[in-house]
DNA sequence: CAAAGCCTTGAAGTCGGCTTGAGAGTATGC
DNA sequence: GCATACTCTCAAGCCGACTTCAAGGCTTTG
């Protein structure tokens, strides 16, 4: 198959797959007398593959590495598996800074809904979001908090 | 004082005062007669808002437009509301993916865990990861899982 | 045999949020 | 009066995963 079909199968575009051969990710595809891309069924397996590790969170340099150590016959799911635990952390550590932002976040909701507003006529006395005035905000970490001050 | 000290208080790199400078997120510094920029207390609130609102998630952009907002005396409660609804709602949206994401990657660990490690040894038999062969994927719908095959 | 539609290439652009570098001027302490 | 630290400007680079563009060549259909 060519590569419109190729693409249309794996529902990415055409300038996708060719940015994928172009990074490595996807293997020099044959020609026709043509010149053009001639595609077997394994490019679309490869593709897919490729799809499910992205939804994985993989990235594409990641995905690459795991399909080379394929093609070189080499062990795999050792590596893979870790890849993925590692994965797994990562996203445990995102989830929970989404829900300390969520938190605030709704925190600030409440604040803006329970607001006279009237108040928010004056200009110096929107409520909303504000920052610690005079907070020695300490030494690297993260914030995950929101205070509520004037703007 | 100037903009190191500043930099120091926020937390952030001189370059990077300067950057949100060119982006007009901070407005023009008064200069000493050196040429230097010259900043008062309130540019350090400023830069403490800029920070709470990126940790609440909202992007550059949306932070200048409550400030402009604020600026022009507009009321910006309701905007500012408005918009940290919605993105209350994103936040929520990628947390839902991220949790798939998630089961679908303990599947896999869980999966690589109970895998014979002998079967490791053969390059076509690695069956951490893979696509549905011959699963027809529907239209445009992200995926959210993983499917075990040989990769 | 021509129009339409698919394909080719390489380079450049996009997004967001910075960082880095070069080369030069300013301020401060001894 | 000089070393050192700080600051200036402007431009370019970086990350990831693409998308878009321009200017053509190949293939299929009528």
């Amino acid at each position: 198959m060519r590569i419109g079909q190729l693409a249309d199968r794996a529902e990415i575009s055409t300038a996708t797959v060719r940015y994928y051969e172009s990074i490595g990710l996807m293997p020099e595809a044959e020609r026709t007398a043509g010149g053009y891309r001639e595609y077997g069924p394994e490019d679309l397996e490869r593709l897919l593959f490729v799809r499910d590790a992205q939804t994985a969170g993989l990235s594409l340099t990641q995905i690459g590495d795991v399909l080379t150590m394929k093609a070189n016959g080499e062990s795999t799911c050792g590596h893979t598996a870790e890849l993925l635990r590692h994965h797994l952390a990562d996203i445990d550590a995102q989830v929970v800074r989404l829900m300390a932002t969520r938190a605030a976040l709704q925190q600030l909701v409440s604040r803006a809904e329970s607001l006279d507003p009237a108040d928010c006529g004056d200009p110096n006395r929107c409520q909303v979001i504000a920052s610690h005035a005079g907070d020695a905000h300490p030494h690297h970490g993260r914030r995950e908090s929101l205070a509520v001050t004037n703007v």
